[in-house]
RNA sequence: GGCGUGGUAGCCAAGUGGUAAGGCAGAGGUCUGCAAAACCUCUAUUCACCGGUUCGAAUCCGGUCCACGCCUCCA
């Protein structure tokens, strides 16, 4: 089996191949801390998140680092706004951020550097660009990048410069620049900046946005790392001007593999504030769905294709993951049964470990690894109703699902989603009427129950309640 | 205008040359005090449309229609 990508950088399917057998570098591009983030930036996250899992899965060992954007226009913007130093401004959106991937289930990265304290990296890029006359100062004192003098520039999109639709947003007169498709390296302080600037050989000022990743992957991962991921509207300019930055200063290849992930959109529509229609994470927990069912939302949707949120989707993922949730109580009642015989049950976990694993390498295919997931939930709930019920066959079942779970990190309820006592009161006070066969009562019992959003149900081994 | 995605059942969504995975919803059945859960059966002669290539196409080629993204700091 063969671990593919597809890779932006050639446009096709790629067999994976680490630089360090084993070992995966993995630059992810993280928040711009001015605001909470929204859902659509955690699409991005979650489709990394599986990328990840995906990767320690198949047994590589992966350092991840995600940058945090804690100086550009927005958070200055912001925290001038706010009457905040740029630090604590910015401090607030970096610990909501933590705080929102840890209940979207979200691996922590090893490293998350922040622009601010890589000031003296992206400084040294600039010098080097600077010597070999590749980045120039322009009358507005801030530092570019010519792409004239650099012609790989290109390598992950066509851009036609001839062709790019004049006037509309591009206004040479406005620009000192070269040439309008140069970037800058370094900006020079202006009053709008307020506090907020750097001294340069070049003068006060701040890093322009594509530095801060070239300096910062570079530092933690190697002047050439493996893999690069980030949200599809950041193919061009972001990544496309990261390469030209580290290549033209490292001298060598700067990423091998470059992924990118569709957007989400939200009833078939881009998010935006205007069309009512922006969410973030907090919005929907607000409307009382669960961490777990935003990511089984987030995760569903191969990450290349543009994911359809809806909140009919969130009522979707309820109705799966109770099935999950059924099949993971049933095997936990099974553990105190005796041993009994596990023989199919082998064959089945291995069946189902295989699959996923070939469905998940073959470019995250998360739709045939759900359905190696629900193949194998039906096959072992038709095995229990057959009698199967020994301990060993529910430990094993269980150990599998744990394997699936360590991708999908949906198998489990989050904290919180436990019975209320006074439910469990009423449910025992239900299960007394029934054993004196006053079903009336029972039945109105159960639907009290109900009303108060759990669901009873009767097995051989007596009631058993679940969230409705 | 340039570049790039995508259009598969009521909904979500795999499948990229060999005769349509999986989930949700729906119908019938087994089980049950009744339910629920679980299991079984059924639910696209067909993959936007029109041509072409092929023994064979949802899959390849050409065209048409529709939707979406990027084109200077938006994941």
């Amino acid at each position: 089996m063969t671990l593919k990508f597809y890779n932006t950088l050639s446009r096709r399917l790629e067999e994976f191949r680490p630089i360090v057998p084993g070992k995966v570098g993995l630059y992810t591009c993280g928040p711009t801390v001015y605001n909470y983030a929204h859902i659509g930036n955690f699409r991005c996250y979650a489709f990394e998140d599986i990328l990840k899992r995906t990767l320690l899965f198949l047994g590589y060992e992966v350092k991840h680092v995600m940058n945090l954007t804690d100086v550009d226009d927005k958070t200055i913007r912001g925290s001038q706004e706010a009457g905040l130093k740029l630090n604590d401004f910015t401090a607030k959106f970096k610990q909501a951020f933590f705080a929102d991937i840890a209940v979207l289930r979200l691996l922590p990265a090893d490293i998350y550097p922040a622009a601010t304290e890589h000031i003296g990296e992206m400084i040294k890029i600039v010098k080097v660009l600077f010597d070999r006359g590749i980045a120039y100062q322009a009358e507005d004192r801030s530092v570019y990048f010519s792409i004239a003098k650099w012609p790989q520039y290109g390598q992950l999109v066509n851009i036609d410069r001839e062709q790019m639709r004049s006037g509309v947003r591009v206004k040479l007169d406005e620009y000192t620049k070269d040439s309008a498709a140069d970037f800058a390296l370094w900006k020079a302080w202006d009053e709008a900046d307020g506090e907020v600037y750097w001294d340069s050989p070049w003068g006060r000022g701040r890093p322009g946005w594509h530095l801060e990743c070239s300096a910062m992957s570079s530092k933690y991962l190697g002047a050439t790392f493996d893999m690069h991921c980030g949200g599809i509207d950041n193919i061009f300019p972001h990544h496309e001007d990261e390469i030209a930055q580290s290549e033209a200063a490292n001298g060598c290849k700067f990423v091998n593999y470059w992924l990118h992930c569709a957007h989400l959109v939200v009833d078939g529509q881009k998010m935006s504030k205007s069309l009512g229609n922006f969410y973030t994470l907090h919005d929907i927990l607000d409307k009382g769905y669960s961490g777990r069912e935003v990511r089984w939302v987030l995760i569903g949707t191969h990450y290349r294709q543009s994911l359809n949120f809806s909140f009919q989707a969130l009522e979707d993922a309820r109705a799966s993951l109770q099935r999950i949730d059924a099949f993971r109580t049933r095997l936990q009642e099974n553990l105190a049964n005796p041993a009994g015989d596990s023989g199919q049950v082998e064959e089945i976990t291995s069946k189902t470990l295989d699959d996923f694993a070939a469905a998940l390498s073959d470019d995250l295919n998360i739709s045939a690894a759900f359905a190696a997931l629900f193949e194998f939930i039906r096959e072992m709930n038709r095995l229990l109703d057959s009698g199967c019920t020994g301990s060993n066959a529910a430990r094993l079942a269980l150990d599998c699902l744990e394997k699936l779970d360590r991708v999908l990190a949906v198998c489990t309820p989050d904290p919180g989603e436990g019975v209320p006592p006074e439910i469990t009161a009423l449910a025992e006070e239900r299960q007394a009427a029934r054993k004196s066969k006053d079903y009336a009562r029972a039945d109105a019992l159960r639907k009290e129950i109900e009303s108060q959003g759990w669901l009873v149900e009767d097995t051989p081994k007596g009631p058993r309640v679940i969230r409705k």
